[in-house]
DNA sequence: GGAAAATGTGGCATCGATGCCACATTCGAT
DNA sequence: ATCGAATGTGGCATCGATGCCACATTTTCC
């Protein structure tokens, strides 16, 4: 098949190969490199005849473009940066997951970069990318450094899932308000007027939005917000869990909402160790729907945020600002979100 | 901050910007351009005194590396190819992260792509991957072609998870039928003999292995395994459920292992249609823990792969391949997997 | 003290593809 | 028949970093 197969067995194939280059094929069609090129990969005149007899010609000798060599004279690159911050998270998995679909589409690369939620290493990826010449790049920012660096560096950049400060990139976003107070809202209507809301941080575009969420609908239905009520936790299950239980022992809620997956699994934990039976003495619901919680039983009513649809559109919109398709004021996307109401949910006690 | 910084406003700054060059430092430090590079990147001699005062000069002018120049000249690359089958499998997310993890730690980049299982994805981002040079590349294989393209073209490769027939790369591996053997067993010791395994291939060295597992767990125990007990399924939790229905009706198992977390999702909903009480008329288990499996009621026993471990360990050997420190003979690493025992395994019913 | 070795730096060609321009050829129009 | 436009194709320089060698300077040793 291939004519070099035989090499392969070397001891460091990898540096002892020898490619076949435009010359190569220039050489073996009978014409120039400059038309090789032409002929093979850039939009621009070659004759059908010619164009054939080149695509030939390099398939015989197993050319293979080499896109070191066209991204330093054409200086662009088809690889994407995409920066987040755990790929064990599912949301962050299927957000990755849709950004990949649409870029493999439109035949980009997804450099993927966990930056863990460190700022440092957000920042070293940045660097990274910055050096690897990439166009554009989509990030679930940690710092607002990050997308400024790029962008001062001519890199476009798309804030995914939330925003920080005034970054001026293009942001795509879920609708967290509209969802949240779609949750909360189904939650008054079943009666329940003491809410717990599982919160991590409300900094962030995303938990702000939850939280703004939560109080309009409170404020929709004539309720007051109880601030004992929105118990501030920290971004893992097991802190989640402790502060369920705390929020169980001294508030008496009839219903918790947890702003993410994570703290889901946290408030699940502690309902399951305390055996209260879903929803009659308590309801639950979480924003952010991931497969797990419809296998639980009762599966947990959710809010969910279409997180690979959000994935796509992020690509999307990338790929509009890189081919220059997009006025020059900054886009902010806004994802609707969809109440999912499944068995957790219920008519409040009493 | 950075020098460049109002520019970035302008219409198309990706094409506009013209960053600084080793030449550019260079004139800056009152060096030449290859005391630039000695200095900055590469080893080589360079005086402590030139160094520092190079380092300073780009940071000055804000000096970042081209990597599409370096991996030109150099003929290499720190971008590894990732080639997986499905970023949303949890299993796939875990053996990317893991890989992510080990390469970062490295300076190496990552590049990953979704092949959906399909052999012509995964031959296409073969051919992309050839193009950029990298010097690695880790896949869980959907064709036996795949991996043999990469290396007859000089690129290292390590299987991940699986191997399609005798590749001839480093392979890492889940030891799987050790596993099934260990989950069978377990069921076997709780008195069960007529236990259904839910598997959707049996090609593959992953199920394969974990069929033969399952055998040889029987074995020991003198049972002989009815193959009515053996469904196969496709690998969709739909199928799974459908499959697991028609298990149920025709065959009185007492006990059922999926072969993998997709199957098992099938399983369970089945199960949960049935409101069958778990362990009591029926045990479930599955292969590949994956979080939600802890969640449920009763939370599902399970073979544990250790799979961000199993992703470092790819890494970590396509690393030592590139870096040239291993003997020639390919490698085979079985990465030992570990019983997880919860609810809903217990003794047989009657 | 002088030759040899050690040390640090600069010059130059090069990696492979392509952008740009010049030019050869063909064709249609007057 | 002649000219101009249209249409392909080739030549050449270039993207930015670095490998290699030559050379200048300093240090070491007999």
């Amino acid at each position: 098949m291939n004519p070099r197969g035989q090499q392969a067995r070397s001891p460091r194939p990898a540096a002892a190969i020898r490619r076949p280059t435009v010359q190569d094929v220039a050489r073996e069609a009978g014409v120039s490199p400059s038309t090789v090129s032409r002929a093979l990969h850039t939009r621009g005149y070659a004759s059908p005849d010619v164009r054939e007899r080149v695509r030939a010609a390099a398939a015989r000798i197993g050319y293979v473009l080499d896109h070191n060599a066209r991204n330093l004279r054409s200086r662009s690159s088809t690889s994407i940066g995409v920066l987040i911050s755990d790929l064990r998270n599912p949301f962050y998995a299927d957000l990755a997951a849709g950004i990949e679909e649409e870029l493999r589409a439109a035949e980009y690369q997804m450099v993927l970069v966990n930056d863990n939620g460190e700022p440092a290493e957000e920042m070293r990826a940045a660097e990274t990318l910055l050096a690897m010449r990439v166009p554009g790049v989509i990030v679930t920012p940690v710092t607002a450094a990050c997308p400024r660096v790029l962008q001062d560096n001519g890199v476009h950049v798309v804030c995914a899932d939330r925003e920080l400060g005034r970054s001026g990139s293009d942001v795509v976003l879920s609708d967290n308000k509209a969802g949240a107070r779609a949750l909360t809202e189904h939650l008054i209507e079943l009666g329940h007027t003491r809410i717990g809301l599982l919160i991590d941080e409300t900094k962030w575009s995303t938990g702000a939005g939850r939280l703004a969420g939560f109080r309009a609908a409170h404020t929709d239905h004539d309720l007051e917000v109880d601030e004992n009520l929105i118990a501030y936790t920290s971004f893992d299950a097991d802190a989640a869990q402790r502060t369920t239980r705390r929020l169980l022992d001294e508030q008496d809620v009839t219903a918790i909402i947890s702003a993410n997956n994570v703290l889901a699994q946290g408030a699940l934990a502690e309902v399951k160790e305390r055996k209260l039976k879903v929803p009659r003495q308590l309801s639950l619901a979480a924003y952010d729907d991931v497969p797990w919680m419809s296998l639980v039983q009762p599966a947990l009513t959710t809010v969910d945020q279409h997180t690979v649809e959000l994935g796509r559109n992020c690509a999307r919109l990338l790929l509009a600002r890189i081919h220059d398709e997009l006025p020059a004021r900054r886009r902010i996307l806004r994802v609707a979100p969809q109440l999912v109401v499944r068995g957790s949910t219920g008519p409040a006690p009493r």
